[in-house]
DNA sequence: TCTATCATGTAACCAGTTACATGATTTT
DNA sequence: AAAATCATGTAACTGGTTACATGATAGA
């Protein structure tokens, strides 16, 4: 029942900002989500209350991290501190790289919506595109803004990369939304496009 | 209890193949299932018998779809059919139209990893970014030539758009991280990065 | 002092995954 | 005729989301 194989519990990667977190300093896990959220962590991450609870009990199930004494700041609800073992030291680390190594499948929902494109009408289909990649634009545009402005005061360009990582990402597919446009519209596939049947009626 | 708000509905996306295959025909869920299996949706979806019907009863509570009777094949199990109602039709392409204009938030496991990567070292960063774009540069070449064999055997490149889509992506992470890659290991990053303590201990 | 908000956590609900069930058909 | 696999679906389990609970502090 306890410190079995991390595979399962490498399901939820919340589990591993906690551990990443917690290599600071231990925590209880109310004090991990403040900082999750003061870091703007839910950008990257799903955050909630209960998957952070439930991730904190599945690690200190597994031992990846124990329960180092119970707190309380003045008379406010007192609390269980945790901290990391040494298994989940090393677990860390392994976890991280295991994740940039090994990507799980990922389901992109522009991957799902154009697998099904056919069946809209060829303007509408480019119409929703373009309408895409606005919105890629415009969120692009901010985030680059917002990233300038936190460098500007003083925060390394190391704790933005995932900002970075997301505009390259859009850019990309705004891209590869051109061309697509490009080819929906050529003379080599609207025709086929047109002959499919209106799914209206 | 019926026929409510679809947003709520619009939860999972399966949801939307299953409308999108009902354009074609009214079908069984392992029909449903089977076309899919067939057409390598399992790709861009996650699917699941589980998911499937889940999906399936939600989308008939929602009276997107009817039961339009129950039908059997030899004398295999008897199966309920369903087929589009008016309603499912007009919420098809507006889902579909939607879910290309108004992304939902997504969570690439790679940006979380960014988030995280500063507690590696950064030889271990670099060696493990440096997997990642081995691994991309495999699975581009492979979805590369496959694509090219199922176009050679008479598909239209329009059911191929979603692997032209995950190319573009996997061409662009690579890209990023090559710069990445030469940020951190520029003598601008790098003595900030190794004055961050080691987690190892 | 009344009300709003913070700090901390639990519990009910809901959706998805996986394992199983059952009879039919095909293969050996 | 035994074994394997297909066709169709259900049910138990698991994990996450959201709503709620409770006391403490701060603001009006």
């Amino acid at each position: 029942m306890s410190q079995d194989l991390p595979r399962a519990a490498r399901k939820n990667v919340l589990g591993l900002a906690v551990l990443a977190y917690l290599t600071q300093q231990p925590m209880h896990a109310y004090e991990l989500y403040r900082q999750l959220k003061n870091n703007d962590a839910a950008k990257t991450f799903k955050l909630s209350y209960g998957a952070l609870y439930g991730v904190v009990k599945q690690l200190a199930e597994a031992e990846m991290i124990v329960a180092a004494g119970t707190g309380r700041t003045g008379k406010l609800p007192k609390h269980t501190v945790y901290e990391l073992t040494d298994a989940g030291r090393v677990e860390t680390r392994a976890w991280l790289r295991d994740l940039i190594e090994n990507p799980p499948a990922e389901f992109p929902s522009l991957s799902a919506a154009l697998s099904l494109v056919a069946i809209l009408a060829i303007d509408e289909a480019v119409e929703s595109l373009r309408t895409r990649q606005r919105q890629n634009q415009t969120e692009a545009s901010a985030l680059a803004v917002q990233a300038a402005t936190t460098i500007a005061g003083g925060v390394h360009p190391i704790f933005l990369v995932e900002d970075d990582y997301r505009i390259a990402l859009l850019r990309a597919e705004s891209e590869f939304i051109d061309t697509l446009i490009r080819k929906i519209t050529s003379t080599g596939w609207a025709p086929f496009w047109n002959s499919r049947p209106d799914p209206t009626r």
